[in-house]
DNA sequence: TTAAATTCCTGTAAGC
DNA sequence: TGCTTACAGGAATTTA
């Protein structure tokens, strides 16, 4: 499933071939993924519309229409099964397939969602926050100013446990099941720990992790261990890097022992009870 | 305000 | 083999 580095991949690949395109035409398919504004009236205000830049925020995919200091932005949320992908028209249609924009250079940006949990929107970013659209979303965790210091005071005023608050995307952007696990395992750190009770050397090996963790996994285009797929169709190659997501049972890399499988914040959470304290 | 539970959705895999 | 059931998860929504 797409998180930071695998939608980071997604938008550094669109980027150079969809800045300066204007869209000729967009054909929604599936109405409830558009959330707004409504779907036809999001289809007429994008048609005609040059996309000037192409950013990432969390695990939103950002296509800025303006060049202003709040421009109207095509939002992408890929969700689990999302795939956005640039392709010449005559390229077969996929099954999902919600959503459709005809660029002017012949292609099209297809919008591709099996189990439909991601997201369109269409408006400024103030527009789409005040409408309750777009969260708050907290820091960027591979902004070179988000320091150790930033995350423990995260932290410190949470009873939740650390992987809950990990995937608090309020708390840090664009970390996901995958990489809260792994980040976790790498500082050393029991998932399940309340937030409050993580001393700072804790809260610096886990910040060190994580920034350490995202970098190699868009370094390596995202990890595709679902049916996460980057712009062009292809896999990526973090997964074969994973140490204990989708590892259940499965013997610690590090020290040999099974690893355990318990459910935090509604998710399946993976960890070594002997390395991770 | 915070935290936990529920909901959405379909492909896949396990179990009988 | 074929059917049923459980499970996967991001984030909005609901409940406590």
């Amino acid at each position: 499933m797409p998180e930071l580095p695998e939608v980071e991949t997604v938008a550094a690949d669109l980027r150079p071939h969809l800045v300066g395109r204007t869209v000729t035409a967009c054909d929604v398919r599936f109405p409830t993924i558009v959330r707004h504004p409504e779907p036809a009236r999001f289809e007429v205000e994008l048609t005609g519309r040059r996309i000037e830049a192409v950013s990432r925020r969390g695990k939103y995919i950002l296509h800025h229409l303006d060049l202003c200091a709040s421009p109207l932005l095509l939002v992408v949320h890929l969700g689990m099964t999302g795939q956005l992908r640039y392709v010449p028209p005559e390229t077969p249609e996929p099954d999902h397939l919600h959503a459709v924009l005809d660029l002017d250079d012949g292609h099209q940006l297809r919008y591709r969602d099996t189990r439909r949990f991601g997201r369109l929107l269409l408006g400024t970013e103030a527009e789409l926050v005040a409408a309750g659209k777009l969260p708050r979303l907290g820091p960027e965790p591979v902004d070179p100013g988000f320091t150790a210091s930033d995350l423990y005071r995260r932290l410190h005023v949470r009873r939740a446990p650390v992987k809950a608050l990990l995937l608090d995307q309020m708390v840090v952007a664009g970390v996901g099941n995958i990489y809260a696990d792994e980040s976790c395992f790498r500082a050393r750190v029991r998932p399940d720990r309340p937030g409050s009770s993580l001393s700072r050397p804790a809260v610096g090996r886990l910040h060190g992790a994580l920034a350490g963790l995202l970098h190699e996994a868009i370094a390596n285009r995202g990890s595709s261990v679902d049916s996460y797929r980057d712009a062009w169709g292809e896999m990526g190659d973090q997964q074969h890097l994973l140490q204990v997501y989708g590892r259940g049972g499965k013997p610690c890399f590090r020290c040999g022992r099974p690893l355990a499988v318990v459910r935090l914040a509604g998710r399946t959470t993976v960890f070594c009870r002997r390395c991770q304290r």
